[in-house]
RNA sequence: GCGCCUGUAGCUCAGGGGAUAGAGCAUCGGACUUCUAAUCCGAGUGUCGCAGGUUCGAUUCCUGCCAGGCGCGCCA
């Protein structure tokens, strides 16, 4: 553990032994006990750290905030704890100043734990399976899907980090009635290359990439004519999703983005797994009915109306896979669901959900995330979309304008939550005021640190050698300070999937750095203090580095 | 009509039961003989959508309303 967790524990476990102490000697009461909290307080003279327990314990003590935390301080027992001094302020917030010589330990926990520091055992490998993109196998993935590509990924980057056992997985909707569309369009354009009169289907896609794969269909098998009709169409339906999904792996790899595992809907029709599920909750008695169809009794979990299962036709819904899909997920070991989606879909949670429940799962262990729209803008003007005109910004559009990491960047400096502008034309023309290159610029720099003073033999020292308590200047200690927030920025950003804490984390981090080497000169000081700012600089060229590969942003040695 | 998301500085957005609500952009003024000025330093701006409620304390939680977005199928 690092030492900014450790010391954290240990004071919060101060605070708690101080109110039970106090508690006993003053005869108080406490029912219900607050948990101890400790935040870095935005306003520097406030000290290092502060806890408003002695206000929480206004609710069980009835005594004024303050004469609560004048008696609590009376029974704290801080050794060994760094800190240096402890003050009530204001309406009775007790304020902790802690002596410098933890920021130096800080340094020594990077240099020793290298990649690892920043990672943590919060999650206590719990087995997560986090499903997103899964865009449909028939047409090239858009703007949204790159923003759920990118926001996935880097939540289980974080999550990885933070101590959970993450899979990604993709789930390709290839046997449904967009794929059989899908087919049927190749099918209709390659016939009509073969000069065939057609009669092009009703809901077809007619953009131009379906004509494409029809051409190179012909190419690769000009006899397909001779198959039945049967044949021709279930051929062309796997050929063209088999084919999207090649072209999908590749764009997301461009992206960054590799999953562990592709999960094909045809798999849960060839093996039986819709009967089965059907089966499962027919016997659990949720299923009955009307009208000719077969519905699911979703609201006896807490969903709007029950819903369709299988049609009147005897066709299954696009519920009927979902539940037999997520079924799977649990059947496969993973303890926990989340799945990331667009706006369009939050109404379909309370049942997927009632669903889950209804398979004896506990309703808290499925969890989705609902990824607000991107506006897509081009100096200011909204960039019109149209997917039937075929004039829709393809991810691939997208990364080839703005850059993998520039991408990414964007994507990820919202809270998923929050609807997302994306200025193509900023992402890249104004690349001087770009947050990412802002980032990037702070490690190359700390290259060029490194380069030169490599190149005039001098070594980086072992951090136990060097002398770095002559690190004192106010942008030397933010620094530090900025250093030792990282493992508690992970484990806040896994524990409310939220990354753009982590993208946050490096702009800031990155700014203290800027800041640091206006004011601070590295080669060409005193040798102990060049010696201690090495140190320095190499621990924040490792902490930068472990929060872009989070975020899946490159870190250049050279701007 | 019902459900979900959003409403914070001129713009784009963070934050969040507590101490004087923050960043970036834009605007203005400074800083390079020295490790990359893609940088730094300084300056100003807020009825935290509106109205109630809970609380010692609400911008944060609850309710209602207003505004914008997205859904509400035997579509996927």
């Amino acid at each position: 553990m690092t030492i900014a967790l450790k010391l954290q524990s240990r004071i919060q476990q101060a605070f708690e032994e101080a109110i039970d102490k106090a508690a006993a000697s003053e005869g108080w009461t406490i029912e219900n006990m607050p948990a101890v909290e400790l935040e870095v307080p935005k306003e520097k003279s406030h000290g290092d750290l502060a806890t408003n327990v002695a206000m929480q314990l206004t609710r069980e003590v009835k005594l004024a905030p303050r004469r609560i935390a004048e008696v609590l301080i009376q029974h704290l027992n801080l050794a060994g704890t760094f800190v240096e001094s402890v003050e009530i302020a204001g309406p009775g917030f007790i304020n902790l100043r802690l002596n410098n010589q933890w920021l130096y330990q800080v340094l020594r926990d990077i240099e020793e734990q290298g990649e690892a520091y920043g990672r943590s055992n919060y999650g206590q490998g719990k087995k997560v399976l986090l499903e997103f993109v899964s865009a449909n196998p028939v047409g090239p993935m858009n703007v949204v899907n790159a923003r759920a590509a990118a926001v996935g990924d880097t939540l289980a980057n974080i999550m990885e980090a933070a101590g959970y056992d993450v899979s990604r997985e993709y789930y390709v909707n290839d046997a449904g009635r967009q794929a059989h569309l899908f087919g049927l369009s190749i099918l209709a354009r390659y016939r009509e290359m073969a000069g065939l009169e057609v009669e092009f289907p009703e809901d077809g896609y007619a953009a131009d990439y379906v004509t494409e794969l029809a051409g190179i269909l012909r190419q690769e098998v000009p006899d397909l004519l001779e198959k039945s009709q049967d044949e021709q169409e279930a051929f062309c339906k796997r050929w063209g999703t088999d084919r999207m999904v090649e072209q999908q792996k590749a764009d997301l790899a461009a992206f960054g983005v590799e999953f562990d595992h592709w999960f094909r809907e045809r798999e849960l029709h060839e093996g039986g797994y819709l009967q089965e599920v059907i089966q499962f909750l027919q016997d659990a008695g949720y299923l009955y009915e009307e009208d000719g169809a077969i519905w699911f009794a979703s609201t006896r979990f807490g969903d709007d109306k029950d819903r369709v299962m299988i049609k009147s036709d005897g066709e299954p819904t696009y519920l009927t896979p979902d539940v037999a899909y997520h079924w799977n997920k649990y059947r496969r070991g993973f303890e926990h669901l989340i799945d990331i989606w667009g706006p369009d879909h939050h109404g379909y949670i309370a049942r997927m959900r009632a669903a889950i429940q209804a398979l004896g799962y506990p309703a808290d262990s499925f969890e989705v995330i609902i990824l607000q729209l991107v506006t897509l803008l081009r100096h200011g003007e909204k960039v019109r979309m149209s997917k039937r005109a075929g004039q829709f910004v393809t991810m691939k559009e997208l990364l080839d304008e703005v850059g993998k990491d520039a991408a990414r960047y964007f994507f990820l400096m919202r809270a998923p939550d929050s609807h997302l502008d994306f200025d193509l034309a900023l992402a890249v023309e104004q690349s001087q005021e770009n947050p990412v290159y802002y980032i990037q610029y702070a490690h190359a720099r700390i290259c060029s640190i490194l380069r030169q003073a490599q190149e005039s033999g001098i070594e980086v020292p072992k951090a136990a050698e060097a002398q770095l308590d002559l690190l004192q200047t106010e942008e030397e200690l933010d620094l530090i300070k900025k250093l030792a927030q990282l493992p508690e920025e992970i484990i806040q950003a896994a524990e409310r999937r939220e990354p753009h804490r982590i993208a946050r984390y490096c702009y800031e981090l990155a700014s203290s750095f800027h800041s640091f080497y206006t004011h601070c000169r590295v080669l060409g000081e005193e040798e102990a203090l060049q010696g201690a700012r090495l140190v320095l600089v190499q621990a924040v060229k490792q902490v930068l580095r472990t929060a872009l590969r989070i975020l899946g942003v490159s870190a250049p040695e050279r701007m």
